[in-house]
RNA sequence: GUCCCCAUCGUCUAGAGGCCUAGGACACCACCCUUUCACGGUGACUACCGGGGUUCGAAUCCCCGUGGGGACGCCA
């Protein structure tokens, strides 16, 4: 049988970190085992949905670069689908109404909350032998219950956790449809993988304790059961669930971070599975590598120092010219354009080992396209009156220099040794002249890139 | 509170009873390389939550405790 796994978020904001990770894990379970990965937008919250959201999903899921078989499948459009099956369970008994409203319902949570007990339906309008039912109020619109089983448990053999078993007294009679009849999340997410013929529900941990009512709702519907694999979860530096103010939690912020997708997936990936000491791979690798056995139970923290060093061992990997297209906004931000001044790809050959991001990458290639004074704390350390003659004289001498690496190289060392002065006197003030900086790559290597008419122009300007 | 889940260096992890005086990676520290800063290299530091079992032998299996997380919606 062909393995078929969905990821199902919800429309009701960005693409969340957490998301990525399970369509990650889902995705790479479909590839590995040749199966076909479904797309589904689960939208029935009308209050909550947005088609910003469900854009802002497809947008995330197109960056990352997990690409789905079949779908998006809109839950909204398949009303007519859950409304027939509710009527089904009407029919056979394995659901009913229930009148009881918002108000009563709120009263008996807060009662048994104060018992000290676990807030539940009582029950009241579940139909039984023998048993009268209160008589049905005028004016009010039923909710429809799933008729959950009362005695004995449910078990599964969790892909990922093991095996899980919860009481059938724990659960309650769920709520499966609201009083103007469309479906709830656990009721369309049992039709829809029964559709769809998902073989494997790989989700978040949080939906454990959904796992019972869906497998006991399937089970009245006489549909076969999926294996279900829980991820656990991922918490925040501090061991705390992500949230949005603190935390960056969706996919547009790392992005805006300068990460590179396939650094993002390669961290996210080393979050609860690993691969005997393996920390750096490709998306194919990890498919070829990825077993749910593998998948660690236990929660991880987000660390956003190892995201940086995988990032930058996938920028060492990346294309310089690749690179150059995913920067170039970052430089317009910063007020440089590309097309005055060296080949950005170029440029990026000389940075790109140097720092761990895009944003970072932007930040150092800005003196290649914009010419800035460097700080008055750098001149008065490199740009003293003795340095600055010193330019002058160098500066004499470049113009007399062919202008390629090897020559500038050799000018240098040269004008040094005539100077009678060790490297860095001559180095740090040209950097910091020419680039408004310290912190550049070698100086020939950078006054060779910059070309000669510049060079010579941003040192006359700092004499 | 009730139910469910989890537990190896600060963090991510390797570890499926002997290969473990516990391996790798990030971070941190030291040194080397070096035309600054990085990169790279070498090394140091650092962990099996506690207690009971089972076994010739336990990080690995079982139980209890403790700690952490999740769920308890007419949200998904």
């Amino acid at each position: 049988m062909t393995v078929r796994t969905r990821f199902a978020p919800s429309p009701t904001g960005l693409l969340h970190i957490g998301g990525v990770r399970t369509a990650l894990f889902s995705w790479a379970h479909a590839r590995k085992q040749q199966g076909v990965f479904v797309l589904r937008i689960e939208d029935t919250d009308l209050e909550r949905s947005t088609p910003e959201s469900v854009q802002a999903i497809l947008d995330g899921m197109h960056w990352v670069g997990l690409d789905y078989d079949e779908g998006p499948y809109y839950q909204m459009q398949r009303m007519d689908r859950y409304k027939a099956v509710l009527q089904d369970m009407l029919q056979n008994g394995s659901a009913y109404r229930c009148y009881t409203s918002k108000e009563e319902l709120d009263q008996m949570r807060a009662e048994a909350e104060a018992r000290g007990e676990k807030p539940r339906y009582d029950r009241r309008w579940r139909p039984e032998r023998d048993k009268v039912l209160p008589a049905i109020p005028d004016g009010i619109q039923p909710v429809i219950r799933f008729r959950n089983p009362i005695n004995g448990v449910v078990a599964w053999d969790d892909a990922v956790k093991g095996r899980i078993e919860i009481a059938n007294g724990e659960l309650d009679d769920l709520i499966i449809a609201r009083p103007d009849g469309t479906p709830t999340y656990n009721f369309c997410v049992v039709v829809d993988d029964w559709d769809m013929g998902i073989t494997h529900v790989i989700r978040g941990d949080d939906h454990v304790n959904n796992t019972p009512r869906q497998i006991n709702i399937l089970a009245a519907l006489g549909a076969p059961l999926p294996v279900y694999g829980h991820l656990p979860m991922i918490l925040n530096a501090d061991g705390q669930k992500m949230s949005k103010r603190r935390d960056a939690v969706s996919v547009v912020d790392y992005s805006e971070q300068g990460i590179l997708p396939e650094a993002l997936l390669n961290y996210l990936a080393r979050l609860g599975w690993g691969h005997g000491d393996d920390e750096f791979f490709t998306l194919d690798q990890f498919v070829e590598w990825f077993d749910l056995k593998n998948v660690s139970p236990s929660p991880s923290r987000f660390d956003r120092d190892k995201m940086l060093w995988i990032n930058q061992q996938h920028m060492k990997a990346a294309d310089n010219g690749r690179l150059a297209t995913l920067t170039e906004p970052f430089l317009a931000k910063l007020g440089c354009n590309v097309q005055q001044g060296p080949a950005l790809a170029d440029v990026i050959t000389l940075l790109k080992e140097r720092v761990t991001n895009l944003v970072d990458l932007a930040a150092q290639a800005t003196y290649f396209y914009r010419h800035d004074a460097a700080p008055a704390e750098l001149a008065a350390q490199h740009l003293t009156e003795e340095s600055r003659a010193r330019l002058g004289r160098f500066a004499t001498v470049l113009a007399d220099t062919s202008w390629d690496a090897a020559s500038i190289s050799a000018a240098i060392k040269a004008f040094v040794a005539a100077e009678g002065i060790k490297m860095p006197l001559l180095g740090m003030p040209v950097r910091a002249a020419v680039c408004g900086t310290t912190q550049t790559p070698s100086v020939d290597l950078v006054l060779a890139l910059l070309g000669k008419e510049e060079v010579l122009k941003r040192l006359a300007n700092a004499a």
